[in-house]
DNA sequence: CGCTGCTGTGTTACCGGTAACATCGCGACC
DNA sequence: GGTCGCGATGTTACCGGTAACACAGCAGCG
């Protein structure tokens, strides 16, 4: 059964078991009527030659790859990798086998997808919320099974192929309206960047959600998701005269809390904070940071699902369980309610 | 140049360019001798029916599928995380796809190794410092060219197969020499899982640092890598009487951070801390930890130079380069100097 | 001027599977 | 008892490339 060197093809299987090489096709996809003193010895061949299917071979001969490609963008981030790797469960789940490429620039995208292209994946997604890589995408002869994960529905409708997403929107507005709950009137946004879909929406929520009670929505500073840039927007989130600030993510609001205690303000004594992911450091940053979590082995099954269908196919009317796909703030200690002492 | 449905052959390009479908194969490999004329001839045919090479047809012809499988264990966590993405890049710098594989249990590690094999991958990499995962491998029939990342000496002995790893006795080494240089002498471990290499490796390198400068080298915890599990031991640090800790990674120090808050101790005033990970949130913890860099795009690099060799196949005998794969100290806050007053 | 050798191109077989159809043996039915 | 029908198996072609070899045309050479 061990085997070095070249790997037994299914001819090979054949003659040592007597039988025609279909024959052994027949077992290995079972199903087909084989006589069970024949099934015995093409198994026993098998074994004995340590036989493995060729899945290139197969794929080649019956034109379908059963491989999906996974194009990822911004791999250091916790979102992406997380719903990454969501997705490559679920498909693999599906019999389907997902070959991933990172990328980090629009021109690797377009390689990315020339790659994908060239391994005849029977479905791809690609998986980043940055406009600037989706442009790369505008000419591009995706296939037709390529669903979006995190674009937004802009960029899926610009270039025809469905999209999925955590409802960023929803998330930003729990988030908001906990601050508001908690007596603040002054909130800042600490945001994403605008060309990020869920930078972008995350801040227009924001503004939303204040406007819609009343309240001033002009603090705005961007940042860039990295730890450095909310410690860098301390000083301005002082100047603007806050009490509360709510981060796009929750490694900018580390920095943040990192950077307003050199200023000597503590969080949330002086400054509530929410952020927006929910890492696995969270529950212990100092103070806990309160957070929004979002469930990405969903969003990664959902998107699965999305693109094989019930049947195999892209079924681009199945609509998303958007119940699921809710994020949820996670109360911790980041945040504290304003009284009449404030 | 956009087409649709199905994909074009290599035949269907000769026809269009009326020359044999041997010609077009010749022109788009290069190399071989065409006339300037057909060349032409045939790349307006390529470019007028979108044609792409069926990557998976051409493994099959030629015997070897260009690609590496990498399987990653635990890739939640960082240092995993960022090693399969070093091999990933550094493989299609190469010329080679990798296809990755991402395992919890060691089933699901066999299974991963079942799964290469079917896929004819030229190469396999194995990511996982976790012993337990390493054992599904004894039994399995692993390619010739497969190497283990971050797995350590032992369990590459007994696999007979190469292995490559960040130098995890030398980290720990500069991390414990730092705090006995800063004056301490009481100095405990948070460690990471004993089955795990790196784990054990940093345990046994801290007793050892300990043990040669004279100084006590019993007070050990063992965490489980996560936050939660630093968050746990601070008591026991605190009954253990040290005045420093050299955690095993940076999540668990953030936890112990923690959790010594709760006790109403702070860091570095009544405790140093050294991490090791250096992760990108780091060096914004409260207070900003000092901690061990590793160079995990190097690591990747390296292994795929090794799985490769400069030739294509494995090399055994190429050194790595052992100064490259060192990792370093990086001083930050969570440390301090005893003095006289201590 | 015929042979040699090189260049450019075509032909055929093959990689390892699957699909479609052909064939064979045997029990059931009229 | 001959024919039908079906289960079990074999044969052949094909998927889309590559490899090895054949072959035509032409320049260089003695």
């Amino acid at each position: 059964m061990v085997t070095r060197g070249e790997a037994p093809s299914l001819r090979e299987v054949a003659t040592r078991a007597g039988v025609s090489h279909q024959t052994v096709s027949r077992v290995i996809n079972g199903g087909a009527k084989v006589s069970e003193a024949t099934l015995r010895r093409v198994r026993a061949a098998i074994d004995e030659l340590g036989y493995r299917p060729n899945s290139l071979a197969r794929a080649l001969a019956h034109g379908r790859s059963q491989r999906i490609g996974v194009l990822v963008g911004n791999s250091d981030q916790h979102g992406p990798v997380s719903t990454m790797q969501g997705l490559e469960r679920a498909a693999r789940h599906h019999g389907y086998a997902p070959t991933t490429y990172s990328f980090r620039t629009p021109d690797e995208l377009s390689a990315g997808v020339d790659f994908m292209l060239g391994q005849r994946v029977d479905g791809l997604a690609v998986i980043t919320p940055h406009d600037a890589a989706l442009a790369a995408l505008d000419g591009a002869d995706l296939p037709e099974a390529t669903l979006l994960v995190g674009a937004g529905p802009r960029a899926a409708s610009r270039l025809h192929r469905p999209s999925i997403q955590i409802d960023q929107s929803g998330g930003a507005r729990v988030a908001v309206e906990h601050l508001i709950g908690l007596g603040h009137r002054r909130i800042a946004h600490l945001a994403g960047p605008e060309d990020w879909y869920d930078g972008h929406e995350r801040r227009r929520q924001w503004a939303q959600t204040l406007t819609a009670a009343g309240l001033d929505a002009t603090a705005v500073i961007e940042g860039d998701w990295r730890p450095d840039s909310g410690h860098a927007a301390a000083g301005k989130v002082l100047d603007a005269g806050v009490s509360a600030v709510f981060v796009a993510n929750d490694q900018m609001a580390l920095g943040l809390v990192h950077g307003l205690a050199e200023h000597g303000r503590s969080v949330p004594g002086d400054i509530s904070i929410v952020g927006f992911d929910d890492l696995p450091e969270s529950a212990h940053f100092l103070p806990p940071l309160t957070t929004v979590h979002q469930d990405f082995a969903a969003l990664g099954e959902d998107a699965v699902r999305l693109l094989l269908g019930e049947d195999g196919g892209l079924d681009e009317g199945a609509p998303t369980d958007a119940e699921r796909l809710r994020p949820w703030l996670v109360e911790r200690e980041s945040t504290r309610r304003l009284t009449a002492a404030d």
